[in-house]
DNA sequence: CTAATATGCAACCATTTGGTTGCATTAACA
DNA sequence: TGTTAATGCAACCAAATGGTTGCATATTAG
């Protein structure tokens, strides 16, 4: 189960500040990135070596600073696994709904 | 951000085996849902119980039992979210590429 | 060249997490 | 009614996590 991982990695409120930011545009270097999120710049490093660890973003070195760029394909995985969750959640209500339907009607 | 306690709730092997089982139909109750999970009886439930905590599953005690179920509007509010990301960077990605490819038109 | 900036890396610490065992309680069945 | 089955709850423990500080390194700007 990879999604573990990923949503592990989005599983802390700072780790998903780091990622909407980044959805949203705003800044793209480690140290841009690292400021007013209530921890020091190598705490705030830590929480993106995780969003790294789990492919949800990757670094791009540049000369002396590196960028940081959202994976849109792991972003997916997560998205689909839980809409599968969902689809599969929902046929099961239905199946219940009609059990309990043909029950009554007899 | 509601939605980190969701992720972290999901970021687990065993609790995501949890939803996955619950949602492909399965078993419902504590007792069924916590065989063949690589824990004891209390060790599955200490982390059913996180998943309760974040709302994607609730308890309904039915006499002696208690049957699980999947919460399907905390999947949706899981789901959304990344799809917001998702939409949100794509964005990014073409205002990227726009500025570029006008840059190297002059 | 020198100074400032952006970053990496390791040691350390408190708290949280993931798991266990043991025991209590409540409901169902014979 | 007495036993079994389903569950709850607490204490305890090792490992992982989230954070810090301190220092080293490499690149850019003056």
């Amino acid at each position: 189960m990879i999604e573990a991982e990923i949503y592990k990695a989005l599983g802390d409120p700072i780790r998903l500040q780091i990622v909407m930011r980044l959805a949203k545009g705003s800044p793209t270097t480690i140290g841009q990135l690292s400021k007013n999120l209530g921890v020091s710049r190598q705490g705030a490093r830590k929480q993106l070596q995780v969003l790294v660890s789990a492919n949800v973003v990757h670094l791009v070195p540049q000369g002396r600073e590196t960028q940081v760029m959202l994976d849109a394909a792991t972003l997916q995985i997560a998205r689909k696994f839980i809409a599968k969750l969902e689809s599969q959640w929902d046929q099961r209500l239905v199946a219940l709904k009609d059990f309990v339907e043909n029950k009554t009607d007899r």
